[in-house]
DNA sequence: ATGGTAGCCGCGCTA
């Protein structure tokens, strides 16, 4: 089983390169962020017609999750029961006895600042909820967005980005909380080329210079993460015109599809 | 010095 994961920064624009991904890299399981849309203008049909199931929290302008698989999705909950939030940033659902959670977590904006806040308590509330959705879902995969680069190799030039949003170290102390919980980064299960990014500001030639962050991750718990048998990013769909600012990330399992 | 690009129903905001 594959499972995927890819800031698509509105969907409407770019459903022709999400389509075309399907069509090439194949995987089983897509979660996508930054819809942008709301669930009315979902494009559905075009979806089922590429053979997958979906399941999504849109909404107008800004955030909007989904869940993509070509197997039937159950069991969907949108949002934490742990934390009120306006903003449609999480939905997870069940795929093959999996249990996939699909987040868009906050940026942050400036540290500091009320949208920084926001992100911490966000993050906490989703460590403190995951404890418990691990207990009921041993099988366990939370796909997404982080916007946080989780230690220095995952930063173009960590010196011009110390102490910045993305890189900062209360950020990273929340990336932390989840590996505590058990969770494995499924990209460093393996040898990568170094500088391997994920997503690329679309200011200053960021991609061309591939001056970038890892801050797109797939964290499996311990059973899935004993069965991982690859991970990577794919850089192809970033070079396309007028692509998303993120590259989608994947990790391979060994289970029966 | 406060850039620069992209996407949004927008006349700024978020990333």
């Amino acid at each position: 089983m594959k499972i995927a994961s890819w800031n698509v920064n509105s969907l409407k624009v770019r459903l022709p390169h999400l389509l075309d991904w399907l069509a090439e890299a194949q995987p089983d399981v897509v979660c996508l962020q930054e819809l942008k849309l709301e669930d009315q203008n979902f494009p559905r049909a075009e979806i089922e017609a590429a053979g997958y199931h979906a399941a999504f929290a849109g909404q107008k302008t800004y955030n909007g999750v989904a869940l993509l698989a070509k197997a039937p999705i159950g069991e969907v909950t949108v949002g934490n029961p742990l934390f009120a939030d306006e903003q449609k940033r999480l939905i997870s659902g069940t795929v093959d006895g999996i249990r996939v959670v699909c987040a868009y977590m906050p940026n942050g904006q400036e540290v500091g600042c009320d949208k920084y806040d926001y992100k911490l308590r966000w993050l906490a509330a989703l460590a403190d909820w995951l404890s418990s959705e691990l207990q009921a879902y041993p099988r366990l995969a939370l796909c997404g967005d982080y916007n946080i680069a989780p230690d220095e190799r995952d930063v173009h030039d960590p010196q011009r980005w110390q102490d910045c949003i993305l890189v900062s170290e209360p950020e990273r102390a929340a990336f932390r909380r989840f590996i505590d919980l058990g969770l494995v980064d499924s990209f460093r299960l393996f040898a990568q080329p170094e500088k391997t990014f994920s997503w690329w500001d679309y200011r200053m030639l960021g991609f061309q210079k591939n001056q970038g962050l890892r801050i797109d991750h797939i964290l499996l718990s311990a059973p899935l993460a004993a069965q991982c048998s690859a991970a990577g990013i794919d850089r192809a769909p970033r070079k396309r015109e007028r692509p998303s600012d993120h590259a989608p990330v994947w990790a391979s399992l060994t289970v029966a599809n």
